[in-house]
DNA sequence: GGTAGGATGGGCT
DNA sequence: GCCCATCCTACCC
């Protein structure tokens, strides 16, 4: 069924400017919170960030570069501003953006986005019927909706076709802190953020007992 | 409304 | 061999 199209790809690059390096080149937590509210794009679809969780050098034993260098985690010591994109259960590909100056590999995941424009496209790359709410509403959904893949692993986000824009005005939002979503090590830590009231997250907020 | 379990494959102890 | 930065379906209130 057709839905109309919020934005415009087209209104969306018009009305706003891709994120520079130095945006990224700061430490992890920070580039984490000033993600929510920015537009991922690429694939002819966009949709605004609206959950995230941070993944930080040193002392996060859920980072995957906790242990240090390897293959896998060669991107993630390169320099900001580019995608690690790995694949999550041997079925979804979960995208991240390398935070922190280069050789310190601090990462943010991407968790869930409102979907903007491009809807048509990311239904079909969804499949069956999906609720609008639904689209992009965890890191496996939205890479799906987005058509990105491990192919744009390295990619410099500072360029395309995957960037990050920000509107040249922003609406005003809350931001919320909760513990990140499937982690045992380090559950403690409230290292995933939120634009408060969102319904497009990948999970309901817990609702507080009165 | 809720959750348990299965699909599926790469990375590393 | 074991551990996952997930998602969907079936099934049960």
């Amino acid at each position: 069924m057709l839905e109309p199209e919020i934005f415009t790809l087209s209104q969306i690059k018009k009305d706003s400017t891709v994120l520079n390096r130095t945006f990224y080149a700061r430490p992890t937590i920070e580039v984490a919170r000033s993600l929510l509210g920015k537009i991922l794009v690429h694939g002819g679809a966009a949709g605004r960030i609206v959950e995230v969780e941070a993944y930080l050098p040193g002392d996060d034993p859920a980072a995957h570069a906790f242990r240090g260098l390897t293959p896998r985690t060669r991107v993630l010591y390169g320099p900001p501003g580019h995608a690690y994109v790995f694949l999550a259960y041997g079925m979804y590909d979960c995208l991240n953006l390398v935070a922190e100056p280069e050789g310190v590999p601090g990462c943010v995941l991407i968790r869930a986005l409102e979907p903007l424009a491009g809807l048509s496209l990311m239904r079909r790359r969804r499949g069956r019927t999906r609720r609008l709410a639904e689209l992009a509403s965890g890191p496996g959904k939205l890479t799906l909706a987005l058509g990105i893949t491990r192919r744009l692993n390295g990619a410099d986000v500072t360029r395309g076709p995957l960037t990050v824009r920000a509107f040249h005005r922003e609406e005003p939002f809350d931001i919320e802190a909760t513990p990140r979503i499937g982690i045992r090590q380090a559950r403690h830590r409230l290292l995933r953020f939120t634009i408060r009231g969102s319904p497009f997250l990948s999970r309901r907020p817990v609702l507080t007992s009165k």
